[in-house]
DNA sequence: TACACGTGGGC
DNA sequence: TGCCCAAGTGT
């Protein structure tokens, strides 16, 4: 594969990988899944905040790692546990196929005894892909290895100027970058690039004044660093209706909910019972979707939910039934006790807040007819969309809202 | 190559 | 509000 000779400058003078390091002795973040300056790095941590950085923020991380070196402090205790433990552990972090492959991972590596310390041997592990193992290989065994995720290529688009619009680039933008790897500290290296991207050299209003590569790079001599990367945009998703069905078993609250199948959207994790969801979706016809038979009212307002690749608007129904009733086949009662255990993701705990919300929060308004009847839409639609999941949730936990704020900010 | 795959924060 | 973005991988 070669590139076009047009496509990027060759820039002059080249990028020292020496001044980056310089620079980055000085302003390094510190991060709880970095070692000290001088210390050895422990790859079970190089590796756990490697996936969960996938796609994640910082700041979203720290928490859950935090969390998860409580819970499972070495590759063979998290080798150990159950599945279900670990995708609780990860509910509300995101791309749930990571947990999944966390924990495969976790055992091929306890299986085998040790990471494996060459990215030709960390690649074949799940959820290790070219990026992960480029970083894992460089900032855990000190292997002149490139890691390039985003950070990287807006790096490296700029200082080379490259035309390309990515996803197509990244072929050329991954050569670039080898290209930049020094045979001295590739750990630090790595890290150096990508604190670069996170701190400096940012998407919107990049800081040149104070970049090490402020000279060698392409894009800043002729102005244009905000424009790079080059991408293509993609089209949205169109939007997807359903209905969604919370049932409350009278005596102890527990909620119906069921396993979503292992794989696909959401896999593996939990929910309560819902249709389809499609763009032509009728929700006048819901109720023949239904879980079991009960005096189901259609709650006010919509659950909205933007999923990566579509929109999502959900129609909440709620039942209460007697404290006998069996769990339909697939499904089970969960009490609120229980709810810390199940994994589930955000967007159904906007649903369960949602029906819970109703329950607490009773209209104002004057006195509805007791039963409206089930499928046509409630009377007076007033605004309560966004389900927000705070005080109603801290008195009843629905499931372990893990602390979402805290740390610093990047930048 | 092109999609599928979550979530929350910033502007 | 809406769009962009964040330490990508698997198919």
């Amino acid at each position: 594969m070669v590139t076009p000779a047009a496509s990027h400058s060759r820039p002059d003078p080249w990028p020292d990988a020496a001044d980056l390091l310089v620079w980055y002795d000085r302003h390094r973040r510190a991060l709880p899944w970095r070692a000290l300056p001088g210390t050895v790095p422990d790859p079970y941590r190089v590796w756990l905040s490697e996936i969960m950085l996938q796609q994640t923020t910082v700041a979203a991380v720290k928490p859950y790692f935090a969390r998860f070196l409580e819970r499972f402090p070495d590759v063979s205790a998290l080798a150990a546990a159950p599945e279900e433990t670990v995708m609780s552990a990860w509910a509300g972090l995101g791309y749930y196929s990571r947990a999944r492959n966390l924990h495969a991972c976790a055992k091929a590596v306890a299986a085998s005894g040790a990471f494996p310390d060459t990215v030709e041997g960390l690649r074949k592990l799940p959820g290790i892909g070219a990026y992960t193992a480029g970083a894992i290989a460089a900032i855990a065994f000190d292997r002149p290895a490139a890691a390039v995720d985003g950070n990287v290529e807006r790096v490296v688009s700029r200082l080379f100027a490259v035309e390309q619009p990515l996803p197509a680039a990244r072929p050329a933008l991954r050569g670039l970058a080898e290209s930049l790897v020094p045979q001295e500290r590739p750990g630090d290296f790595a890290q150096a690039v990508m604190d670069l991207g996170a701190t400096l050299c940012t998407p919107k209003r990049p800081a040149c004044a104070l970049c090490p590569w402020m000279l060698p790079c392409q894009a800043r001599r002729e102005g244009t660093q905000e424009t790079f990367p080059r991408k293509l945009k993609r089209e949205a998703g169109a939007l997807r209706r359903g209905a969604a069905f919370v049932v409350q078993r009278a005596g102890d609250g527990a909620v119906l909910l069921r396993t979503r199948p292992p794989t696909g959207l959401l896999g593996a994790m939990a929910e309560p019972p819902t249709s389809e969801w499609r763009p032509d979706y009728d929700v006048a016809q819901a109720l023949l979707d239904a879980p079991l038979d009960a005096r189901w009212k259609r709650l006010p307002g919509l659950v909205r939910h933007v999923f990566t690749h579509f929109p999502l608007e959900l129609t909440v129904f709620s039942a209460r039934v007697a404290a006998d009733t069996p769990a339909p086949d697939g499904m089970r009662f969960t009490t609120p006790a229980g709810m810390a255990d199940e994994p589930l993701p955000g967007a159904m705990k906007k649903v369960l807040a949602h029906a819970l919300e109703q329950k607490l929060a009773p209209p104002p308004a004057p006195a509805q007819p007791p039963e409206p009847d089930l499928a046509t839409p409630p009377p007076a639609e007033p605004p309560p969309r966004r389900a927000p999941v705070p005080k109603v949730l801290s008195r009843r936990p629905i499931a372990a809202a893990p602390p979402r704020k805290g740390g610093p900010r990047k930048g």
